[in-house]
DNA sequence: GTTTAATGTAACCAAGAACGTTACTCTTAA
DNA sequence: TTAAGAGTAACGTTCTTGGTTACATTAAAC
């Protein structure tokens, strides 16, 4: 993952939505509930409606709503979606390509790199946005 | 993983390590070639030396080398040495606790973030720097 | 013993990332 | 026609990262 909370944020903005089923509901109240400023939030749904996961009502009485059922949202769509492309430190990363470790390493990095990954995404994808709501319910149960 | 190069160059020296077998290394030899100074490498060496994953010769004509066989150095223990407790930006995230959702989705991501975690670092497991070095070699196989 | 080469660490700086904030334009329901 | 809200650019603050200098400590070699 990284060191921001883009997707932290977007979980919560999509289970927000899914809570307050009807409607289109502003950036203003979504921020409200995440504790930030209602731009941070159209920042996010930015990315969210290009990536079809989310739509946006324009002018007076808008908002957001989901574009699917919250079950048709996995949460590896949102991380794609919202989060940049990890790099693990590679870019920063520049070994002497005249040492036989120093010019083979970055291959074997990526390599490293793209398994450790795809065992995260694996994980992301077995969780969408109506078990996350459900999850909200049973945390609910536990804090009666 | 994070937005630092802390693992890869981590990778990269004991790498380097395996690489130079016998007798105590420089920083400043492995500094070369990473491509860095020594002072950077000194740092994370130093984490991996009280991780017990290299041992440290101070003096003249001192050094590094692999505290074990290069078998017996999981990417895993590099990861938990050098790498800082990924929070996946919760510590940023302060959601309005009067909210019936930001009062609970924290415990949720934490939940999601957790499995998320694992099933990267069970990827990391799976290779120790003895296949790093493996890797090394079919590498410079194909670029001959 | 003295010299020399090395680790160990603190302190500082520059560059970049992340996020909050202000300030607009554009859109549309009422 | 107005008011509410999306869309987005621009800017400042704070934090992280990595490079660098500096210096104390250690130990081999002579």
């Amino acid at each position: 993952m990284a060191g921001n909370s883009r997707f932290a944020v977007s979980v919560h903005i999509l289970a927000y939505l899914a809570y307050r089923k009807e409607g289109a509901v502003s950036s203003s109240e979504i921020a409200a509930s995440v504790g930030t400023n209602p731009v941070v939030i159209r920042r996010l749904l930015s990315a969210l409606v290009k990536a079809r996961l989310v739509t946006a009502q324009k002018g007076a009485s808008g908002g957001f709503a989901l574009a699917s059922t919250p079950a048709g949202i996995p949460l590896l769509a949102v991380y794609r979606t919202v989060e940049p492309k990890p790099d693990h430190g590679l870019n920063r990363f520049a070994p002497n390509h005249r040492c036989p470790v120093g010019a083979r390493i970055e291959s074997v990095l990526q390599g490293i790199f793209f398994k450790a990954q795809a065992g995260m995404e694996a994980e992301l994808a077995r969780v969408n946005v109506a078990e996350v709501e459900r999850q909200l319910h049973a945390v609910c149960a536990r804090k009666p």
